[in-house]
DNA sequence: AATGGGACCTGCGCGC
DNA sequence: TGCGCGCAGGTCCCAT
């Protein structure tokens, strides 16, 4: 679920909270999510270093530490991240030089932990698409000519745009009046403006209200970012559209849930 | 090339 | 009350 506002709430917190602390030991709980190197190395390369960075691309957290190695984090749909631990016993602690702990949940165990010399090395890195904030409206319009797929689908693709997941590009298609399976390459001039426009929009936004607590989102206080007050379509199939009153669709798009209003949506 | 499905997981809510 | 099922979605992988 995380998506880029969450992340990026994340990685705002945490810079202020653990850069230039140092981590003197790691417990691994559930060794599953530690995926590189092994959970030895994992602990031998992390203890002993301090956080001297806090990055985000995508939807993915790196922590450059003082060893010139990087901790790279995927939350995928469950991964937290809570600073000080909560007594709860989490997947991975990172006990730090204060007497605190930063602590790594997972409920689904989906969430992925890397140890790496080089995080722009990771696979998965190399084929992201551009962080929309780097996109301009010409580079953006010129990305959806030729592309006959929908449009919903297309936003979620992390190798077309990086950071959008399934509740953003509900959230961005429906202030953009787009319906979700438009054809990227049938929209007008206006609607691909428009559509710039709100993805920028939605994502600031959801930025400035620290994120959707739907699910497992927390903050790293373990406090909720507030941007579901601000939701106009995602989860709320069968309700009345609250710009014109339509009962809200429900459909399958890609194997995910997609809200739509028929009727505001074109 | 694009699309669809399954896999990975676990907890929750639903129907019976 | 309890059980089994489907669903939730980020990403990879395979088949068509």
């Amino acid at each position: 679920m995380p998506e880029l506002p969450e992340v990026e709430t994340i990685k705002r917190d945490l810079e202020k909270i653990i850069v230039g602390k140092k981590i003197v030991e790691v417990c691994v709980h559930h060794p599953t999510v530690v995926r590189e190197p092994t959970v030895k190395e994992f602990k031998k390369g992390l203890e002993g270093a301090s956080i001297k960075n806090v990055l985000r691309r995508a939807k993915v957290l790196i922590l450059e530490l003082s060893n010139g190695k990087s901790l790279v984090i995927h939350l995928k749909m469950t991964g937290q991240l809570v600073y000080p631990g909560n007594g709860e016993k989490p997947r991975v602690s990172f006990n730090l030089s204060n007497g605190k702990s930063l602590d790594f949940n997972d409920q689904r165990l989906f969430a992925e932990l890397r140890l790496m010399d080089d995080w722009k090395s990771l696979k998965f890195i190399q084929g992201l698409g551009p962080e929309p904030f780097d996109l301009t409206l010409d580079k953006f319009k010129k990305m959806l000519e030729n592309k006959r797929t929908k449009i919903k689908p297309l936003l979620m693709d992390q190798s077309f745009i990086s950071g959008i997941g399934n509740l953003y590009a509900s959230e961005i298609l429906f202030r953009s009046k787009i319906h979700p399976e438009r054809p990227a390459n049938s929209l007008s001039d206006k609607e691909r403006e428009g559509l710039f426009k709100q993805t920028r929009e939605v994502l600031n936004d959801a930025i400035r209200y620290k994120g959707s607590s739907i699910d497992d989102y927390v903050r790293v206080s373990g406090g909720k970012g507030n941007y579901v007050s601000q939701h106009k379509i995602y989860g709320r199939q069968g309700l009345p559209c609250l710009v014109c009153r339509t009962l809200i669709k429900k459909i399958n798009l890609g194997g995910r849930g997609t809200y739509f209003c028929s009727k505001c949506q074109r």
